[in-house]
DNA sequence: CTGAAAGCGCTAACAA
DNA sequence: TTGTTAGCGCTTTCAG
């Protein structure tokens, strides 16, 4: 077989890329050598470097992430796992982590852990094996058997918005954050406040924050002197929709409350969506605040506890790129402060 | 070196994944029988089969995407470029086509192209070359260049939201959706109708399916025997700010209109916020429609004209896979209906 | 500073 | 139906 076979000879195969071996010749130098300049790696002559990398781009010279990476065990890529791509906070942790990372030279893997088909895929086929370098699960309520099959992937792991043992991770102070909150409501004069929860779906798969939530509500009715159970309502699904219902719930009471918290801002913004349907003045009748601050609050004029979204999840991409460089002495815990943000959907009680 | 040796005898190595190797031991076959099995390839006895799906499952086994991707040329995963995950369309997008490519067994890449570094480093050094086996583009404005990048890939390719001469698309009529938002409009009998559009960033990189919005709006306009230049006030960005800001400009003017089309419900929901606090009354004074249909459009009533985001997601994915699979006679262009959906921030306009 | 050689862990003809 | 034999395209010791 000749080698001076043309592409024509070939018709079927895809146009071949060129490899390391082409862009060697044409420098001519070795593959290792090429490999070597390539990464900017050990002490080549800069001579030697400069005609490689006029070699590559002359062929249009792309390593093969697949050869690259069975041949040094790296993948330079990193799964970021998230429940629901589609809510405001996912997103937003989403985008900030994947700039960060593609800025490192990392490519993300998307895993959408939406529905429980889902999920059971993801946790018992763990098809994150030998396929990245390092993983982030944002805000994942992890069962235990979950969590071990995470720790048994063995490599660098941060979590976003939730704690894991002995895992590195990047979140707000959820307990202060809904005690802000309940403060500022109780600084206007509030004393009847509910708060509203989501549920978590059948397999526990809701909001992780939602607890430490409730926690921090408890405590600002404790140190004011108030029944420290609170009054919680359970919404019977999440998001907009279980905020609405939720408040709708607390509309066929006798004895409305002056003030409502909601877990978050979509379930506050589903409470107000009822409340302005039924013709009731927010904040004339009943003051709502929410946490998060979505993009939304600005326009319902949502008073909320914000927090940074982004930011979060470019720090949590930052720790997993300084444990793969090797660094990180231990786990560490990084708290991003929140910040009350007072619109006008909170005002004092009737008759204040 | 004895073959016996143990794990404790190279502690700083990752612990090693069993191999293709080791199941074939285990299960007393040759490692291609294994790799066969696993893939329910051909024809392999079924007790065969069963014998090596129980040593890979003691063994933990998952094959190694990049050996597997190496020897194959095939990578099981698929590329999906977004201008911006953030946004409601782009999320929603994202979701459908995750999940859909996840379920037929390929890992999904997420590019994210937010901002122009991004781009350039994108379009650039075109990361998708070996490390995808299709792409997927997400209502991306493409430059020449970038579409020549794309082709070069020589891969299957799907565009969501656009089209692109010889590729595949899956889209709404965007031309008809605008005029359907401006015929409701003008039953209500508005003649005094503004469009509010969103400039393409720097790059040019903006939504792309504004120009044909403007034409519908325009064709509804001239149908009804009004001047067909019609009124477009371009925001000077996007999404709700955009739209808040275009609002404001318009209420400098001496006679506002009785209605206003807004090019996607986020720049509708903006020009709603200007409206409501400068007090003017929507529907009363002015009405305002979206298309999309937005999660937030019914938290707002907004009127607009509903677009189905996830399955458009899906569908495409579906596209890309059945390319994949070598189907695909040509290229296709999927339309998918749009549905005037009226909620009320239209009516009449005064007077009327 | 550079090259040679030996894999990384699979898959895919080709035999048997 | 299964095994043997070559690679896939890189990286990485180890020599030089």
């Amino acid at each position: 077989m000749a080698e001076g076979t043309e592409d024509a000879a070939r018709p079927d195969r895809r146009p071949r890329h060129a490899s390391i071996l082409d862009v060697a010749a044409l420098a001519g130098v070795s593959p290792s050598t090429v490999s070597r300049s390539l990464r900017g790696h050990e002490t080549v002559a800069a001579a030697t470097r400069r005609r490689v990398a006029e070699a590559a781009r002359e062929l249009a010279y792309t390593v093969s992430p697949h050869a690259s990476g069975l041949a040094s065990g790296r993948t330079l890529s990193v799964g970021v796992v998230v429940p629901f791509v589609t809510r405001w906070f996912y997103a937003n942790a989403v985008a900030g982590a994947h700039d960060a990372l593609r800025e490192a030279g990392f490519d993300v893997l998307l895993y959408h852990l939406g529905d429980a088909a889902a999920r059971d895929r993801f946790f018992d086929r763990m098809p994150l094996a030998r396929r990245v370098d390092a993983v982030l699960t944002l805000s994942l309520p992890l069962t235990d058997e979950h969590t071990l099959a995470l720790r048994a992937l063995d490599m660098p792991l941060v979590t976003l918005g939730a704690r894991l043992d002995g895992v590195s991770s990047v979140r707000v102070d959820d307990v202060a954050a809904a005690r802000n909150a309940v403060r500022h409501l109780l600084h206007q004069g509030h004393r009847d406040i509910v708060m509203i929860t989501t549920r978590q779906d059948d397999e526990g798969f809701g909001f992780v924050a939602g607890p430490d939530r409730v926690q921090g509500y408890r405590q600002a009715l404790a140190a004011a002197g108030l029944d420290a159970r609170g009054d919680v309502v359970e919404a019977g699904t999440y998001g907009i929709e279980g905020g609405a219902e939720a408040m709708a719930r607390i509309m066929e009471r006798p004895r409305l409350p002056t003030a409502v918290l909601a877990e978050y801002d979509e379930v506050a913004i589903g409470a107000v969506r009822t409340l302005r349907r039924s013709s009731v003045p927010v904040p004339g009748r009943i003051s709502v605040v929410g946490i998060d601050d979505h993009e939304m609050a600005s326009v319902l004029d949502l008073t909320t506890v914000a927090q940074p979204v982004r930011e979060q999840g470019a720090i949590a991409a930052r720790l997993l790129l300084d444990q793969l460089d090797g660094g990180a002495a231990g786990p560490v815990d990084v708290v991003v402060p929140t910040r009350l943000v007072v619109r006008s959907s909170t005002g004092p009680p009737q008759g204040a």
